[in-house]
DNA sequence: CTGAAAGCGCTTACAG
DNA sequence: CTGAAAGCGCTTACAG
């Protein structure tokens, strides 16, 4: 009943007529044992059920078969796509995945990496996109230093600004560039964006991508016409409400995230607007359900699940001396029915119901 | 620059110029310490940036820190919403979490058990639903034996026929039930059902409550009208698909998961059908997007979350000898736009473009 | 309160 | 090929 009643490594030996040493070969096959021993172990093992002591194997071997894995959180969509790859591929090579959600809170993260390499695993990917900030940068290159000394691997997904570290790039710079360009095509001159906390280097590069491509072609957003909202569907909903507040001069709005565009496709609709005939919208990830919403969504996809599968390839392979290995990930913008033509007429058409009525 | 270079308690304790077992206690806080003495520890572990090895503390300790989840796959969102609120609870007792996905693979479940048996994780959460197989059954059971014997919790969501462990057991026959009743109350007495794969316990108990509360107004479903497909968006479009090339006759369709109804949607959408103006729709679980949808869907609304919250607590809480434990979460059936009442109209009107048409 | 020592369950040079 | 023994890094009775 209680935790001493395990079975171990040497009930085996005993019960197989052998020594340790040897029941450790045979069942880990790493040296030559005689046939009948080793039959004689492997029965012993089966019989009792033998399950060996991971704990006391990684200690012995100094090394582990576990993989870290720091997201924002598993429930977003995003992550839950490239959280599947990297499940996949886990499973493939046999490893376990210890995982940890950070709510998007820095100092959790910083303390994830560190309960993981205690754990020592082999590698740890940062699958959630970096922090602009200062200290938190200078931390957790100091604990990833530590980590890199203790041979744990470190593989990033999105840009981790001052960590160098071997990462899977997706391109939000030109991906948000080539939308706007697609946007642009279609005949769009007035843009409004609803954005991210500016502390993720996703959402920073997302906005410089989409306001660079717009100012090619000497398009400028109006600051106010940019409204910063959480990264969830709800965050996406308020910010398009506040758009609508402050006022929607737009022909097309662009939501940094496919999550915050589904909750701004509400909010539009809550307010009377309909998409794409009184406003444009697109987002970014083309997480899975876009494509079904009514409007389809125009977005930027992203293969999620095979940046989760190349982020692990990239941790399994050892690491180069010197300089980090980046990988590129590009974009396709996909042009769905929520973008159109911008409407011919007057504003006063698109102007939403008054703001007294509840949204959904 | 390898793993020996991994700072010991031992360093720890050398640099304080105390012994081993002072600098344990120390740091553990679990005998007093002269105070000075702590300092001295304190401040060495700092300046050396000491972890403690997780795995040598689990053996020492004979016990970890770590719970195992097991699911089917994280990038679906059922079980993305109940990984997320693990998460959250795994957080707060600060628990590491070891992730599994079966992908549906009875197999695969049991090696994840044996495999987290190894890492003699404090608990394991099964969140996916059992498996309707004498043989997986019998083999799971010994298998969670062998866990009981070694002290590790074992806490499931849904039903797992026999395996009498502690469980969160979402009302699936009663929640379809109710969302029967309702349709029937709309004045539906044609209805078919897009099913998942029948050795999915919870597959059987929502199709069988569904049935049985329309067995009770007497009304019954033509075998024909009942499609198996896979749990996902694609298995819903094709069973829909399915539901039309045989002919539909219903005028309310229930998928047994939203995941399921939202392909199925897209499906009837593609066929030329509208909904529910040609046939109502209805899921059951309310993933996070369904409300988002044109119709926004019915559904029978799941507390994932919360699920996942109760089925870590179920075990954290210490065995209760002899019977197991269960806990009941009700759904609650959502009527939201895809289902209204049938249509008065005679059938002809409601039958799908010839199938020659390419679905989407 | 503190330290020397044994022990957790494995692996792996080291001798045979 | 096999076994006795040391060692992985911690914790914890057991004596002081």
């Amino acid at each position: 009943m209680d935790k001493w009643s395990q079975v171990t490594l040497n009930d085996v030996a005993r019960e197989a007529g052998v020594s340790s040493a040897t029941a450790s070969r045979a069942l880990n096959g790493t040296t030559r044992v005689r046939a009948d021993l080793r039959e004689r172990v492997l029965a012993a093992a089966e019989r009792l059920a033998y399950t060996p002591n991971a704990h006391a194997q990684a200690l012995a071997r100094a090394s582990s078969q576990a993989v870290g894995v720091i997201c924002h959180d598993v429930s977003d969509p995003y992550f839950a796509g490239i959280s599947g790859g990297v499940m996949r591929a886990a499973a493939e090579h046999d490893l376990h995945v210890i995982m940890g959600s950070t709510f998007r809170d820095p100092a959790r993260e910083l303390s994830y990496v560190s309960m993981m390499r205690g754990q020592r695993v082999r590698a740890i990917l940062l699958t959630g996109s970096g922090f602009e900030d200062r200290a938190w940068q200078g931390a957790m290159r100091e604990e990833l230093a530590r980590c890199a000394a203790a041979g744990t691997r470190i593989a990033a997904v999105s840009r981790h600004h001052g960590l160098r570290v071997d990462s899977v790039l997706p391109e939000n710079r030109a991906g948000a560039a080539a939308l706007a360009r697609a946007l642009l095509g279609l005949g769009h001159r007035d843009f409004a964006v609803l954005t991210g906390p500016p502390v993720i280097t996703t959402v920073v590069d997302r906005l410089a991508g989409f306001q660079e491509a717009l100012a090619e072609a000497g398009v400028r957003i109006a600051p106010d016409q940019i409204v910063e909202g959480a990264f969830s569907r709800d965050g996406g909903h308020r910010a398009a409400s506040e758009l609508v507040a402050r006022g929607l001069r737009a022909t097309c709005v662009f939501a940094s995230t496919d999550i915050m565009a589904v909750g701004a496709l509400a909010a539009f609709r809550d307010h009377g607007l309909t998409v794409p005939g009184d406003v444009s919208l697109a987002g970014f990830d083309d997480i899975p359900v876009v494509g079904d919403l009514t409007p389809p969504l125009t977005t930027v996809a992203l293969p999620l699940e095979e940046i989760g599968r190349r982020v692990m390839a990239l941790a399994l392979r050892p690491a180069t001396a010197g300089r980090s290995r980046v990988e590129r990930v590009p974009g396709t913008v996909v042009l769905r029915a929520s973008t159109s033509a911008p409407a011919a007429r007057p504003r006063r058409e698109r102007s939403p119901r008054p703001l007294t009525e509840t949204p959904g």
